[in-house]
Parts: C-alpha cells; structure tokens; sequence
DNA sequence: TAGATTGTTAATCGATTAACAATC
DNA sequence: TAGATTGTTAATCGATTAACAATC
C-alpha cells in the first residue's frame, strides 16, 4: 500500500540508508514488528521524525501496532533503486581501488564490481579475487560492451577532473568521487562524492572545540 | 577582526572544507581578494548564503571590496582546528588502512599517520612508506607514549564495535570511522563516520529517480 | 566622490517537533 | 472493547534567500 509519489526530500533521502540498515538488522535478529518509539532509541531519532519520514514515501504502518519490519525494509531497498543491478568500474587501481572492491557493505545488493581500470602497465592485466585490471584505452569499449552504470573514482587529484571527463564520455551517468576536488560535469550526471579530507575536517572542528 | 563567537552552526561547518579548499586554491593561484558573488559562481552556492556564512564566525570581509583570499583561507584553517596537530593510527591495515595512511587529502596540514595495527602476525612488523605496522595488544601502550588523539577505524563490520570499544579505553576522543555500522560510545568521543555504502546508496536512488 | 560589495535585517522556505484524532 | 500507535495537522525552529543601508 503505497502512496503514489509526494516528493521525497534529500534530507529523508540521506537517512534511508540508515533506516534500511537497522531494518535489515531487525528482520535478521527475527523481528516482525517495530513501533517508531523502538525504532527513534534504537537510531537516535525522534518518533515523530521517522513516522514524518516514513510517511513522506507513503510506507504505512498500521496503528496500535507498528511497522511491519520486513515490508518496511524492502519498500526502502525498492526506493533506494536497489531493485536494479548495479554494474560498476573501478578508475584507478591503487589501494582505495582495491579496498572498494572487495567492499563487505556492497555484498548482496545488487551492486557488482565488474572491473578496474589503471595506466600503470605492471597492473594492468593482472585479476585481484575475480575483479580484472584493463588499461585506461580499453574503457569506452568495456563500458559499453558491459552495460556499465556507475563509475567510482579513485585516481590521484592531479588527474580526477580529466579521468572524470573521459568517464562522461563513455556515457556513463552515475559516479562516485573519491578524489578530493570538485568535479565539474554536466549536469545529468549524478556524482556522489565522497570526500575523507573534508569528513576529517569536521573531526578535527570538533575535537577543537571540546575546550 | 573576528567577532568573539556566536556560535557557528553544524551546517556552516560542514561547508568550512569546500570553502576552505577553494580559498587554498585561489590563494595558490595567486588571487588576493575575491567577492562573495565570485565566490559563489565558483562554487555553487549564493553570495548571500555564502555573506551570511563568513558573518556567522566574524571573517570580515571589506565593502566595496571584497574578502582577502589569505587572511579568510586562515580565519578557516583555525577555526577547522587546524593550528593544532593531530597524531592519528589506524586500526586495520587492509587495503582501506593502507589507501588512507597515503591519502594525498591530508598532507601539509597537520594530519599525522603515525602507525597502523592490526591482529595479522604477517603483517604486524612490516613498514609501508615509513608507517610501521604493531600488533594491537601494544595499542594502548603506543597511544599514550604517542598522544595519539585520532583513531581511524577500517576493520571488518563483524569486529567493528569491540575494536571501537577497545579504542576509547585508550582515552583517545576522536574517531574516523570506516565501517559501516553504528557506534555507541560515550558523548565525549567525536565520530565521523564514511559509510561507503550509505553513500552508494544515495547515487542509486539518484540514478533510479531520473527515469 | 561614485561604484562596489559587504554586513545585517526581514522574508521565505523547509525541516523538525509536538499534539492528538483516527483507527487497528 | 480498551490500549497502543499510527497518520497528519499545527507549531516551532533553523537555514536560506532577498533586499538594502552602511561603508570602504
């Protein structure tokens, strides 16, 4: 029973993965309900914010009892896209290339790590746990021989907008950005950046602030 | 000229890195003053949301003029904490462990990898590019002789919270987390968490959500 | 001085919290 | 039915945008 589509805001978009991931635990510890009282203690939300959030995508609840753990859990696995096969590229094969792929939060979801591509000729060639090294010229081919979708960026700053650029060029419209600067695309490109620079930046605010 | 401190909201500071790689990179290529209006090109945002920001923490600018490029680069490069050092180790020296011990992101600025550990007796005892590699049972010891004061975490998801724990007995107050699960420690320890698949997460619902 | 651009107030917009009637 | 808990409206809070007087 779904609402057809208000919009949902990025600030709920942000959270789902979090809600997905205490409602993925939930049904593997065996719960059948939750009510969004448990729910707020166990994430440190308010009540109110999770029934507002959940409401905004139309996932009901039934009053007097709750959340149905494992319909709730899939209507967000749906929402997030993860219904679709993610078919991904590495750029880059150093070792943030090699640490996302063999990423353990990927497992299951439907995300696929296809391959990695690098310039550095002893890589190249070489296959780390099943994931294979191509040479850079070899991209727009495999991608679109692959039904590539998403390309994750893990290539030093000297070279991230000009890699990022190549990447556009094969079509591909999702990519996720590793690299430390800030990408200039077009604009139906999606980009998610990642950036372990700025996260540390935050810490250190934080722990100078604490007197 | 700074105004002694209103306080700077959790949403200003998550800009500070972006502003503050900007303002590092305007100042190397050679810019001695920039206005809120370019600024705002450059980066995406409204120059009055951008006015509003600087204000919120007293960075003066001139009118009529604009900011000093140096002068607003290093009102951030404080206020960040960055006028402090930070000694960190990582815990976990898989490949994510080693890709951030050489993460170009952190250079120059006060950011210290100092060691590694991990429970792998084949690893333990080894040195990558001057980070050595200790056994955890000499976390404690090293931390306190080191005033170690960040920890960044990039273990399995299976050992994650225990490894957390054993951190924090450390007295270390700040915490970069990798794995992607949530913590619960005591108020006073910072956490920035990275959640990777969070972040995936996120492109996918993009990329289904745009037809 | 005149032009430019800030600092700051007011208006708007959006997100969170509170409250409670609806209902399972 | 009575109790529990949702869905939803209203109130509050905070963040962003607009506007303009202050001033370099």
């Amino acid at each position: 029973m779904r609402k057809n589509s208000k919009k949902v805001s990025m600030s709920v978009i942000r959270r789902l993965p979090k809600y997905y991931r205490f409602l993925t635990d939930l049904n593997e510890r065996g719960f059948q309900k939750i009510s969004s009282m448990e729910l707020s203690k166990m994430m440190g939300l308010t009540a109110s914010q999770i029934r507002q959030d959940l409401n905004s995508f139309g996932a009901y609840g039934q009053q007097g009892y709750g959340y149905r753990v494992q319909e709730l859990k899939d209507v967000i696995h749906d929402l997030l896209g993860l219904n679709r096969p993610y078919r991904c590229v590495i750029i880059g094969a150093g070792n943030l290339g090699h640490a996302i792929s063999h990423y353990e939060g990927f497992r299951n979801e439907g995300i696929w790590i296809r391959a990695m591509f690098d310039i550095d000729s002893e890589k190249v060639g070489q296959t780390h746990d099943g994931v294979p090294i191509f040479h850079m010229d070899y991209l727009d081919e495999y991608v679109k021989e692959n039904m590539i979708n998403i390309a994750i960026l893990c290539v030093p700053r000297a070279i991230g907008q000009s890699v990022a650029n190549q990447v556009v060029r094969t079509g591909i419209k999702g990519i996720m950005n590793f690299v430390p600067i800030d990408l200039t695309l077009p604009d139906d490109v999606m980009i998610e950046d990642v950036n372990i620079s700025d996260s540390l930046y935050t810490l250190t605010y934080m722990l100078s602030r604490k007197q």
